[in-house]
DNA sequence: CCTTAGTCCTGCATGC
DNA sequence: TGCATGCAGGACTAAG
């Protein structure tokens, strides 16, 4: 489930080959794939150079010669891959084809995945909350929720902060010392300032590992991403904590698992 | 307005 | 072994 650090690592790798490329052919192979009509969104997109590609919390964008740009959610299950292995071309979903003769492949076993075309000067994504590795985005962001939804909830809310998903604001939560159950009011400043921290730290130390390769995720050109290694609870369920080595518990919070420590994190 | 539940989709794990 | 059931998950939509 590829959340900041490993959609953050699929666009740095793409950004050295695909830059400045020129698209000659778009095919969509599933219609739910893809926001909008397949055959106009190609007539589109060929013949359009990508001018920039970067990324908006989990979304990976193509900026367009043409203005327009092009994103790329990939939810579950969702892959972007040159090199595509027998089993994946039964989960073809788009193909993007270049001048320079590389093709990229959308791979997505689940279906969940989304493309979408935005005109241009229309706001991409306005609806996303601040990155969370801006400094003190974090802290800003939490500073004023009121409710009664738990922090972990309101970590996943992509309005609030964008780019965290249920692995991240497990270990982030776990880092900061904080219960996932904790409401953001009743939260002092430091321990703000603390989570604030962690997220960051917790992030940029996925992105230097590569991302988490658990099941679906790989990165485009790198084999695989390290971080699966550095989880302290994440799918840790009923396994000593590394702090204090009571086992690890598992709630389900607005339909989410979350893992925490029940000692380390009251 | 806020919050929760259902939806999408498919492979895998579990239970009988 | 074979079959049925249910679980996982992000973002969207519907309903309370």
């Amino acid at each position: 489930m590829p959340e900041l650090p490993e959609v953050e690592t699929i666009v740095r790798e793409l950004q050295p080959v695909l830059t400045g490329q020129r698209l000659v052919g778009v095919e969509f192979h599933n219609q739910g794939s893809l926001v909008g009509d397949p055959l106009e969104a190609a007539r589109k997109l060929v013949d359009c150079s990508i001018t920039r590609i970067f990324r908006q919390g989990k979304y990976i964008c193509f900026a367009l010669d043409s203005g327009w740009h092009l994103t790329i959610h990939l939810r579950m299950s969702g892959r972007l891959v040159f090199y595509p292995g027998e089993k994946d071309r039964k989960y073809l979903r788009a193909t993007f084809t270049f001048a320079g003769r590389c093709t990229l492949y959308f791979i997505d076993m689940r279906k969940f995945g989304k493309i979408k075309l935005w005109p241009p000067q229309q706001p991409l994504l306005p609806e996303l909350g601040p990155d969370p590795l801006k400094p003190d985005a974090v802290r800003q962001a939490l500073t004023g929720i009121k409710g009664k939804r738990p922090i972990k909830s309101v970590l996943l809310d992509q309005r609030v902060i964008s780019g965290i998903g249920n692995i991240y604001a497990d270990e982030s939560l776990f880092a900061a010392r904080i219960h996932p159950l904790t409401l953001p009011a009743g939260l002092p400043a430091a321990k703000r300032r603390r989570l604030d921290r962690e997220i960051s730290g917790i992030l940029q130390a996925a992105i230097d590992n590569k991302g988490t390769t658990l099941s679906d995720y790989r990165p485009p050109l790198s084999a695989t991403g390290e971080n699966q290694y550095s989880l302290k609870v994440y799918g840790r369920e009923d396994l000593p904590c590394f702090s204090c080595a009571t086992p690890i518990r598992r709630l389900k919070i607005s339909g989410r698992s979350s893992y925490f420590c029940p000692t380390c994190q009251k």
